[in-house]
DNA sequence: GTCTATAAGCAGATAGAC
DNA sequence: GTCTATCTGCTTATAGAC
């Protein structure tokens, strides 16, 4: 159900998903869905966003706090972000709801998820024995870098953006400072 | 006219900025803008899009072909991005319409302006020495995390993601390739 | 070229039967 | 909990006067 919401919001974002598309989607009559979300489109998008949050503190980062080495780490929440975008294919909830009219209602989630994400990278950097400083700076631009690659893919239909982005993270973000 | 039309669309998007709204920010009557604009609210934003290329060959690309050390030019095309954005509280126009439902209609003119942003970074990569290939590459992740930091300042309201991104940027972008 | 008025349809949301 | 039917207002777009 909030798969399936999730999927057309990563589709058609906010605006562009209509309740009869997520009817139609979801096989759901309106009246159903408002009975399952009395406050409507927007209760949607932050239970599928709450869910996101849900999904990636699961399968992404707190796998990312137990075992292996940094690169080890780093390299499996790379694979699982390529197998989540499709390569470039499909886009991200974050941005799609960033890219909003409505933004400012899901400006709280949306920080939290950014967050979450961020500090998760930043935790393997400085694990990997980066400066905190560089940590914090190397995740950062890492979340920059996925979020504008899919900008591009979806942009001009080309994913060969998100593919070199994802292969240029696994080497540079847990690369040893120079002249540290 | 196109310029209150660019504010609008970068300001609400393409599905969330209804005829409406562009007739109230532009003064005209909704007739009027569809006898300048027959094709309604897409040839509007084809319009802008194109008038934005123009724009930023007139005001970023060539000045990049014309006189100054690489530096010199990178930094007043990160200087030109940062005002255009105003230092990441607007939005890029090219995110936003990639962000559209009907993003298939503007793909051409899309790829267009995001090759020649791209190319006037690369060309100017080239002129300070680097290899081509790492121009290329280095030129397409300037583009990368700009898109990216806008998205992220969009999501969470804070702008220093931004801020940060242009620092680097300035001081990454042309740097010897090391061991070359 | 700009206007008022309006069409035709879709938006988000609700009422009430079952 | 899901349905059909419906409401109100807004959507894109057009007709036709000036």
């Amino acid at each position: 159900m909030l798969d399936r919401l999730m999927d057309l919001f990563r589709q058609k974002g906010f605006d562009g998903a209509s309740v009869s598309d997520i009817s139609k989607s979801t096989g759901l009559g309106k009246s159903s869905l408002y009975h399952h979300f009395p406050k409507g489109k927007q209760e949607m998008a932050l239970q599928v966003l709450a869910s996101l949050e849900d999904q990636l503190e699961r399968t992404l980062f707190e796998p990312m706090r137990s075992a292996g080495t940094p690169k080890q780490k780093l390299d499996r929440m790379l694979d699982g972000l390529d197998r989540f975008y499709e390569g470039g294919k499909k886009a991200c909830l974050l941005e799609r709801l960033s890219a909003s009219v409505d933004v400012r209602r899901f400006r709280r989630p949306l920080g939290r998820a950014f967050s979450a994400w961020i500090d998760a990278v930043e935790a393997l950097g400085i694990e990997a024995g980066l400066p905190r400083a560089t940590a914090r700076l190397r995740a950062e631009d890492l979340v920059v870098r996925i979020e504008g690659a899919l900008v591009l893919c979806a942009g001009t239909g080309n994913t060969s953006v998100f593919v070199r982005t994802i292969a240029d993270l696994r080497d540079s973000v847990l690369a040893p400072v120079i002249g540290q």
